[in-house]
DNA sequence: CAGTGAGCGAGCTTCCGCTTGACTT
């Protein structure tokens, strides 16, 4: 065994580190947290000044034990855990939890795996700030307190299993808030006014100079007499500017930056990202991939700066250190950057691929030179008016960093690809071809998607790389937040283009406001935001956060204790807590349509223990409620009465095939058809209100038919066991559970003993399963 | 996997941040 024990966070990085420390350290890695509190009730214990009680999670067992013996093994033993406030309440829990002593114990840091930052962290141990840990505490009790309060308060006044808590609360508040400004947002319409001329370029050719009205104008009418003073007018060229620009390139990627751009340039999802940069950096070829730093190390920067220059020449080089802006960031890592600055390409999958190169060029680009650009802005006097149409030009003179990467940006606005202008001289007259003025409108705010979710979190210092992706699937799981897509809607708008002394007055037509992969808020979203937001209005602040920030700052300088910290914080929150629980009124969310006209009865909608439900009646009455599910496109908001009864048309009887009734009825998988017991889905056209008995028995013997050509074998020996086609290729059905089929194997081969094995082998492997804690559907 | 939602009552759900697998419908 190794005289020196070095524990890190993560194991990848704890094999990089051996290689550079050599045979007297041994290098482990203790996957994370190896502590928390406990999984039952609160772990804190509010008698005895929130003493915190922790425990090894059973998972996380065996791993303690092991660092456990190589640690008496060791004579000294290296915390490397990540320098800030989570990684340093790892090494105190490590501390205390393999039982190690001050003397035989150092901590050290470092902020980036290259040999020297670790060799010089070896030269420079210290002690575990004490402080920053109680910080770490604070932290992590303030967070169960907020979460296991809230919940419960949900599920009693809402439904079960609803969850609350400091981070997806406000993530979901900021989308209720963004579809509540977009309902209330009334479009304007303005006129925008170009006008193209005719000039004469270098060889004396006609080519044609774009310009654009300097204010739009508000009305038709007033549009209408503008362009009736541009009949007769002269145009000619006030004044030329030419100023040079520049762009610079955007700093390395962190993990917020990066979800956003592979989500705009690759089309990945927020947590498709991570995975496939997890691959990258298991493989050695990333640096780590959930940082909120934009630092590169020196050796980063230094073989950069050689690959740049090597790749494009010296002039192209312009070594920058960037400076983290978000609120909040801890910086314990590098950008997110490639290993090797002169490996361009990777072998691996294409997602893989894709995202190594963006990552690589992105990287490289921040140490590029800045591009150089030579704009021009032309004047141009209308004789009639004072209004000027101005045109501008645009000519790249340096392409610097743009020869290798480009930042997208989010806005889908009207941008002109500006190009260059043609000669043009000062009192030049020019002649005009056309003159339009097009009605344009100005754009609702857009919806967020996962990634400008994640962006605005960041900048709000709401939540920390590793948690931006699990948190997105987190209000999606809960059923908050839904991502879809919303189809645009037609709008007439109006085009007045004046040609010669003609005016033309045309209406056209155009769709806008199409979204793809947007997060909407579902009507619980809205209900348990609308309630938080009541009750809890301090944690629903979007400053939440950075308040408590504050606080958890100031115990990390030994300025409070933390307990003192949550003593405060409880006292207030716990009281509001209890008189929320306390409020007796009816469901959170519900209300009152009117009144069934057939009965007389109440009707209402409210959220039930499967979703948004409506109701005829109320349930102290002799005569049961009736209940109906609303459907995926309805919305408890906007829902009216009429609507309602609708629903409670269903089921419907369409007619009789082979004796038996058919029925139509909307479940919680859509609307479909119930015929001799057997469900089939009513595909998207199909209207449940109208459907024809002719259709319905079409759909029959479709569904019996693909019943028939799933079924590759069944056996006579059992009838509960089949050979089935499915969506993920054939498998064995046996006593309503499937099997796998190994993958070389043929199943139409397959006999009877043979899938009676292959279940028996399966069964016998099947081990007790965790609890489902993430991939709950 | 499917028409649920009364009422009774037991027993369960839940947070945020560190880390990877295991697991397949």
């Amino acid at each position: 065994m190794s005289k020196n024990l070095v524990i890190v966070e993560s194991p990848a990085k704890a094999k990089t580190i051996e290689k550079f420390l050599g045979k007297d350290f041994h290098v482990l890695s203790s996957f994370g947290h190896i502590r928390d509190l406990a999984e039952k009730g609160f772990g804190i214990d509010f008698e005895n000044n929130y003493q915190p009680q922790y425990e090894v999670p059973k998972d996380k067992q065996k791993l303690v034990g092991d660092l456990k013996k190589a640690a008496k093994e060791s004579e000294i033993v290296w915390l490397a855990s990540d320098e800030d406030r989570e990684g340093e309440a790892i090494s105190w829990h490590l501390f205390e939890v393999l039982g190690l002593t001050k003397e035989r114990t150092k901590r050290i840091v470092f902020h980036e795996i290259t040999k020297n930052a670790i060799l010089e962290a070896i030269e420079n141990p210290r002690e575990i700030d004490i402080n920053l840990v109680d910080a770490q505490q604070a932290r992590r009790v303030l967070d169960r307190i907020v979460g296991f309060e809230l919940s419960p308060v949900l599920w009693r006044k809402i439904k079960p299993s609803l969850s609350a808590g400091r981070v997806q609360s406000v993530a979901v508040r900021l989308i209720v808030d963004r579809e509540r400004e977009i309902q209330k947002f009334s479009s304007e319409a303005s006129y925008r006014v170009t006008a193209v001329f005719l000039v004469t370029d270098k060889n004396g050719k006609p080519v044609e100079l774009k310009a654009e009205l300097q204010n739009r104008i508000k009305t038709k009418d007033q549009a209408l007499q503008f362009l009736e003073k541009c009949k007769n007018a002269q145009f000619q060229i006030e004044n030329i500017v030419t100023r040079p620009a520049k762009k610079s390139p955007a700093p390395p990627f962190t993990t917020s930056t990066l979800q956003q751009e592979a989500a705009r340039k690759l089309g990945y999802s927020v947590s498709q990202t991570m995975i496939i940069a997890q691959k990258l950096y298991e493989a050695g070829l990333i640096t780590y991939m959930r940082t909120d730093s934009v630092n590169l190390s020196s050796l980063a920067l230094n073989t950069a700066k050689a690959e740049i220059t090597s790749m494009a020449g010296e002039k192209y080089v312009h070594v920058r250190q960037f400076h983290t802006k978000s609120k909040g960031a801890q910086e314990a890592h590098e950008a997110i950057r490639p290993s090797y600055m002169n490996q361009h390409e990777i072998n691996g999958t294409n997602q893989e691929k894709r995202l190594y190169e963006l990552i690589w060029k992105r990287t490289i680009a921040s140490q590029m030179a800045d591009a150089e650009l030579e704009k021009t802005t032309a004047t141009i006097n209308i004789s009639t008016t004072t209004e000027k149409f101005i045109a501008n030009g645009e000519v790249l003179t340096f392409d610097g960093f743009l020869r290798v990467y480009m930042e997208s940006t989010d806005d889908e606005g009207e941008q002109e690809n500006s190009t260059m202008l043609p000669p043009l001289k000062v009192n030049d007259n020019l002649n005009i071809q056309t003159i339009v003025a097009q009605e344009r409108f100005t754009q609702k705010p857009p919806r967020y998607a996962e990634a400008s979710l994640v962006r605005k979190l960041e900048e709000l210092g709401i939540g920390r790389p590793s948690t931006y992706a699990p948190t997105i699937s987190t209000i999606q799981n809960r059923g908050y937040v839904e991502k879809g897509d919303r189809e645009g809607e037609l709008r007439t708008f109006t085009t007045l283009t004046l040609k010669g002394d003609v005016i033309n007055d045309a209406e056209k037509q155009e769709t806008f406001g199409s979204e793809k992969a947007k997060l909407f808020p579902t009507d619980i979203g809205i209900v348990v935001t609308d309630f938080l937001n009541e009750y809890f209005p301090n944690i629903m602040d979007y400053n939440f956060t950075a308040n408590v920030e504050k606080e958890f700052d100031n115990i990390a300088e030994g300025e409070t204790k933390w307990t003192k910290t949550i003593d405060t914080f409880y006292k207030q929150f716990h009281p509001v807590v209890e008189a929320s629980k306390a409020r007796s009124d009816h469901k959170v969310g519900e209300h009152i349509l009117g009144t069934d006209p057939k009965t007389g009865r109440q009707v209402s909608v409210k959220i039930g223990r499967f979703g948004p439900v409506a109701q005829i009646g109320i349930a102290d009455e002799e005569e049961k409620p009736l209940f109906a599910s609303l459907l995926k496109n309805q919305s408890m908001e906007t829902i009216t009465l009429e609507e309602v009864l609708e629903l409670f048309k269903l089921p419907r009887i369409v007619g009789k095939f082979e004796d038996k009734e058919m029925s139509v009825a909307i479940g919680r998988f859509g609307p479909y058809i119930k015929h001799d017991n057997k469900f089939i889905s009513l595909p998207k056209e199909e209207d449940p209100m109208t459907i024809t008995a002719e259709t319905a028995i079409a759909l029959i013997q479709k569904k019996r038919q693909d019943d028939a050509n799933k079924v590759i074998k069944v056996f006579p020996e059992d009838t509960e066991l089949g050979l089935l086609n499915g969506r993920f290729g054939p498998y064995i059905s046996y006593k309503k559970k499937n099997y796998k089929i190994p993958k070389k194997q043929d199943p139409a081969l397959l006999t009877y003993e043979d899938c009676i094995k292959l279940i028996e082998e399966e069964d016998k492997s099947d081990k007790p399963k965790k609890k489902k804690r993430f991939t709950k559907k």
